[in-house]
DNA sequence: GGATTAGTTGCATAACTGTTCAAATATTAA
DNA sequence: TTAATATTTGAACAGTTATGCAACTAATCC
């Protein structure tokens, strides 16, 4: 029942071996459009390391500055300033200037409830 | 109001200058356990590949084999089995194997719920 | 048996990531 | 002005990761 067929892919073309051709057509026609993978992946991937979500989980709770935050996650202020940098360019997170202090807060929920479903999963396995 | 405050955390204490004493408790009460906090990145970690993600996505329609998920993907067998091989370590998809041809599949709904709610965020966004 | 096909695995490697250190900026206090 | 504090930033480093290649196992077909 192997096949050799030519499967086109966003202007690409390229011999492989499918054993079953039909259903890797509309396989690949459901695949949302590259840049919507990149994006969600990427969203994954800042929610993919503990310093970041705890983070996230603190701001979930209220306005925090950079020096609490690095209190709490007992670790530099430099790295919790990178770590926020990353989630500022995402538009996760947004800065709000008092004198010295600067308080980080979440720029919507989403983020909250993306954790919300990690813990039940979580919870479930 | 700045102050230096000694902060205990899962046994080690050490020296921080913090701005707001009695915050920093009690978001370090409210944080998860460490192994907790790592198994939910460790998930969203693992979601944070376009490849992965596209893997996951082909198999929340059913089951397909290495084969053809390497044609959809576009990418080398090899490169696929390594990420189901990741995959199935976190008991997020498992294998099944019909004569030479080896189908994989969800391991429970969750992720795919996850995805969902990426997709969505996407959207709103 | 040998040949072919589907998949896995170990190794190598290039690219990426998280953290730290040191230096810079910004704001307030003396 | 000088000193002190809060944060940001750039450079460097160690550790991780995704992928491709080559060699392997497993199953089928001749």
């Amino acid at each position: 029942m192997s096949k050799t067929t030519t499967i086109v892919r966003e202007g690409e073309s390229c011999d492989v071996t499918c054993i079953n051709p039909g259903k890797v057509r509309s396989l690949a026609r459901s695949l949302p459009k590259a840049s919507t993978v990149e994006r969600i992946s990427g969203i994954f991937q800042i929610m993919g390391d503990s310093s970041r979500l705890k983070i996230l989980h603190c701001l979930s709770q209220g306005d925090v500055c950079v020096c609490d935050l690095s209190a709490v996650l007992g670790m530099n202020v430099s790295a919790v300033s990178h770590q926020l940098r990353l989630l500022r360019a995402l538009n996760l997170v947004k800065p709000k200037r008092e004198g010295r202090i600067v308080y980080y807060s979440l720029s919507n929920q989403h983020v909250g409830e993306l954790m919300k479903m990690g813990l039940e999963h979580e919870r479930e396995n």
